[in-house]
DNA sequence: TTAAAAAACTGCATTATTTCACCTTTCGAT
DNA sequence: ATCGAAAGGTGAAATAATGCAGTTTTTTAA
């Protein structure tokens, strides 16, 4: 993550924050964002973001997978929401400019943009179509955590486990088999409870033929029968 | 709910939510959404706006305490939060107009003004500064139930209690006495348990002169041993 | 390559939570 | 004033979840 000597790791050309940017601002306008970014690569487990600090960047995630997580005063975490770039990453902050509630943590390896708050909010600010736009990027990271929590909220682990299976291979990987980027440890923190609970469950459905688990490869084998157990509660 | 003959029942001189707008838009275009608003009166246990609905309005609620409530596949309810007036409330399609994805209730009788969508969202269009003002009012409500939800995800019943009772002494009845606007079956909704475990946990917490409940009137008579049992979980 | 550390896993005792069946009180409508 | 429905309440059995203590496997770094 050294800044000495900004490197560059890839071409902005086929950037989606360009494109879109440039659907609604003008090129002019996008090279002084650009001119105050700098390119970053986060290995697994580096720390994006850290609750508690004044961010005065954004970062635009344009790969890797990255988790929001909550550390509470016992020193216990809770995943709040896990998201795949592309994503505007550090927008609680926007409309409400205080410390980062959260930690952000790559949990694939990351690459993405820097991009300087307080130059994007004057931009936006001149520019209400842009701002929609911007709010709409942000917003979108925030409301997929929703459901997770009403998941957490009313239903027990066997239905929060079987919601995360299908949100990870839907909503993340994009397939019914993946490797899992979490630990046990972490699945447990995004589950809200504990990290045996995790195995167990895992186990059970293994065992059910439900799932297929070999150690962080995973395959939903029956993702219909999961929606059940999700729905059941 | 009667719109056939739109009555007044409060004077808009006194009006938060006019206040702050016209810091922000001219008279002459508040006058317009104000021509378009209805003032309403809605009973405890009415809904105001309703889930899956498709909502033109928001709803300024001038007085009174709702709660927002999200109900599942099954039928089960979960109260996402409890907000007091003043509030803009229907905001979570503002930025993504689709349709609601929770319900608001009264849980106290409300007045209130209803604000056109379209029009509202026209002039903040056109107005940065205005548009930034109300996302803050929006974000407002939801930024509360937040911690909510961390509460729920990983304490115990005992903890998420205390935490409720907490946070209506210190954020809706602003005082360590006050009259339960819910009842058990709610309290268990918004704590994400059996409303038996409700009473068992608040009968306990009476026993041990923590608070004193009587029907829908409790006092925290020891705040700080509450907060403990909050932070251990 | 190997030793140490971290993560994964297991079964079990303890604790927490739900569910059930049933009783009592409160409240609103006739 | 009375009936019926809804809400409040109770205790105990059944179920779910945690925490522990220990083993195995995987990962990491010297």
């Amino acid at each position: 993550m050294s800044q000495i000597n900004p490197q560059r790791y890839f071409d902005c050309e086929d950037c989606l924050f360009r494109t879109i940017s440039c659907q609604y601002i003008q090129k002019e306008e996008f090279e002084k964002l650009r001119s105050k970014s700098v390119q970053l690569r986060y290995k697994k487990g580096e720390v994006i973001l850290k609750q508690g600090a004044k961010s005065t960047h954004f970062l635009f995630l344009r790969k890797g997978i990255i988790k929001f997580n909550y550390e509470d005063e016992n020193g216990k975490n809770l995943i709040l929401s896990i998201n795949k770039a592309p994503a505007l990453i550090g927008g609680a902050n926007l409309v409400n400019a205080e410390f980062n509630l959260f930690s952000v943590c790559a949990i694939e390896d990351c690459e993405g943009c820097t991009i300087d708050v307080a130059l994007l909010t004057r931009i936006a600010l001149g520019n209400t179509l842009y701002l929609f736009k911007m709010l709409q990027f942000i917003t979108d990271v925030f409301r997929s955590s929703i459901f997770n929590f009403i998941s957490l909220a009313h239903k027990q682990v066997n239905g929060r486990i079987a919601d995360i299976l299908i949100f990870l291979s839907q909503n993340i990987y994009m397939n019914d088999a993946f490797v899992l980027s979490l630990s046990r440890q972490e699945f447990a923190e995004f589950a809200g409870c504990s990290k045996e609970n995790v195995i167990h469950t895992l186990r059970k459905f293994h065992n059910e033929g439900l799932i297929t688990v070999e150690g962080k490869k995973i395959i939903l084998n029956d993702p219909e029968r999961l929606q059940k157990i999700s729905k059941h509660g």
